[in-house]
DNA sequence: TCGCCTGCTGCAATCGGTTTGCAGCCTGAT
DNA sequence: ATCAGGCTGCAAACCGATTGCAGCAGGCGA
């Protein structure tokens, strides 16, 4: 139980990779490393939790760039390698770039109530998940997981939310 | 590695619910069977996988509701117990349905190419969920836990799509 | 150097899932 | 019977995301 993830054993998955490496890959592929891709990446890399597109948009400074050309980027970028996630529990996509070159693979605990994002290194055991793709005859099986809870401060600041309408399924 | 699931164990979290104690909680808290809500159950119950909105107002005939009101009365079934998932890669919930009385949690596995959907019996284990609770000061922590690969039907017909884009976090 | 091709960008429109305001209806309690 | 509250259909709006279009910029060959 540690970051011993199938995601990155698997052949078909590109690793996540570090600024340099989704800057030379732009440019193996005739694509442009252009200013604001460029401040995109800088923006990625001075924060610590994953992004929404709204959110850089918001970083770069609203004037300066058009949110339309961020979601083109951000797609641009995601098949460089880039780390897309989807499961913060309000449906919007966040990016998040690694800053180091090891292959930190991790997954998220979310606050139901402040939202606040801690990183887990916990991981779905991968020697599970190859007997659950052997069993179901699936191919280049990975898999999401989050978790959702009450943060240490909303303990405190907050009384208990309906319980029934959390998010996780 | 089984159906113990720490969603379960949490007494704050309803735990899903068969259809007759859904209509008797509505009931309880004065809301009304109505002949449209019963309706939407009973496709629930007929069907294997789970449904989104769009899919229900199908199924019921377009002509008979709106959809507006099943997402009313998806969203007060759900607060009565019925199970909504988010994460089947699509940004559409699904709603779903146990027909037997048996705590019946599981989980999915997604083909990335069709989207057919396999029901799975994994889970990530309760003891390393509390422990990760524990560990971060966190409380009530569930999870999300969904598997997408290709189908043993996609893996014949079809090439292999863009890892790139896969979906999966 | 001149075109030309390709990719990047801003703008506006669009799409799909979801929510909400409003008015009318039905039902159960007083 | 009356009244309040929940349910419903309709229309509009919201939000994340995508797309068509036109203009622009940079690289490359003639």
């Amino acid at each position: 139980m540690n970051n011993a993830c199938s995601q990155h054993a698997h052949p078909h998955r590109l690793v996540q990779q570090p600024l340099t490496e989704l800057t030379d890959r732009l440019r193996a592929g005739s694509r442009k490393v252009t200013g604001q891709r460029e401040a995109i990446l800088d923006v990625l890399r001075r924060h610590a939790s994953p992004l929404t597109n709204r959110e850089i948009h918001a970083a770069l400074g609203k004037n300066d760039c058009d949110l339309a050309t961020i979601y083109r980027n951000m797609h641009t970028l995601t098949s460089m390698g880039l780390v897309k996630r989807f499961d913060f529990g309000d449906g919007a996509a966040r990016f998040e770039l690694l800053t180091d070159a090891s292959d930190h693979h991790h997954h998220h605990l979310v606050c139901n109530q402040c939202s606040a994002i801690v990183e887990i290194e916990d991981c779905f055991p991968t020697e599970y998940e190859e007997a659950l793709a052997k069993r179901h005859g699936f191919t280049a099986v990975t898999h999401r997981l989050e978790f959702f809870g009450t943060c240490p401060r909303c303990q405190k600041s907050t009384a208990a939310v309906d319980p029934t309408i959390a998010r996780p399924s």
